[in-house]
DNA sequence: GTATTTGCAAAGCGTTTGCAGGTCT
DNA sequence: AGACCTGCAAACGCTTTGCAAATAC
């Protein structure tokens, strides 16, 4: 679950870079709150990103966090995604890659695929206007979820 | 856009037969909410459903549009797709098919692929728990949103 | 007759916003 | 100085819920 040192500090590196070039401030609170997303391969709520940088940060409020997901969602540097009757959740994860959502708890796992990053989206579709992005979602049923002592959400 | 009227039909009979078959009522309210969806291939939210239906029956209310579309998921009568940060979008479609969102009005169009429903999901997504379904959501911006006339939500 | 369903109103949750004070350059 | 950022608190949009009256079977 625990991103290499490395991919971490080119991610720390690259949210430095954009913030500055942008004119933006790479301030206390928002390098904890990336740093947070950018350490972990999971897909935190906001709840869960303020329950755990005010463990290091008391002084930050729950709406710079959401202020600073939004300011780092729109620098293209994390990824939002809508859950079923859910939080949305963030993913520092910018790489290609697709999900699986669980049923049950609402987590997100990432998985990669060449076969799926090549799907083809069929002509018709073009009809509905101009093309972004593909990705693929698996929904199930957690191991957590499933296993002897299930503890849904 | 409209759905066939022996498509139609048949929606409506299952709708009746699935109630009756779990002791559930198929009030006049139930009916006409579930038709409204049933008859078109758009995939409204709850307050659009409410309008369209409050026109016929102005005696629904907003409540009872929430509970009865809750209700008709229950049963797998109708899908509920979440929209990153807009409301839930509902779609009696209950074949297979794939979604095309616009990210920027949040429409979402049904589109089916022989293809995409063949998708091999990797082996190691299976140890992330149990696989339910997998779908392709594509995001692009619809034509009427990069038309002429643009009218962004 | 009786369990279900409804409308109303109020609360709930996640999220966004206006503002005044504080911070960085 | 000037732009940016923060915390506070209040508002927001979407959705769910408790309750008493109405309804379907």
């Amino acid at each position: 679950m625990a991103v290499p040192k490395s991919e971490l500090q080119r991610r720390l590196g690259v949210f430095a870079d954009t913030f500055r070039r942008k004119g933006l401030r790479a301030t206390h609170q928002r390098m904890e709150i990336f740093r947070e997303l950018a350490a972990s391969d999971e897909h935190p709520d906001a709840e869960t990103v303020y329950q755990r940088v005010v463990k290091r940060v008391p002084a930050v409020s729950r709406d710079t966090v959401y202020r600073t997901l939004a300011s780092l969602e729109d620098q293209g540097l994390i990824r939002r995604t809508a859950v079923l009757g859910g939080p949305a959740r963030y993913d520092a994860n910018t790489k290609r890659h697709h999900h699986f959502v669980c049923t049950k708890c609402g987590s997100v796992k990432d998985f990669h695929s060449e076969a799926l990053d090549d799907l083809s989206i069929p002509r018709s579709v073009k009809a509905f206007g101009r093309i972004g992005s593909a990705h693929v979602q698996v929904r199930g049923v957690c191991s957590a979820c499933i296993g002897p002592r299930a503890r849904p959400r």
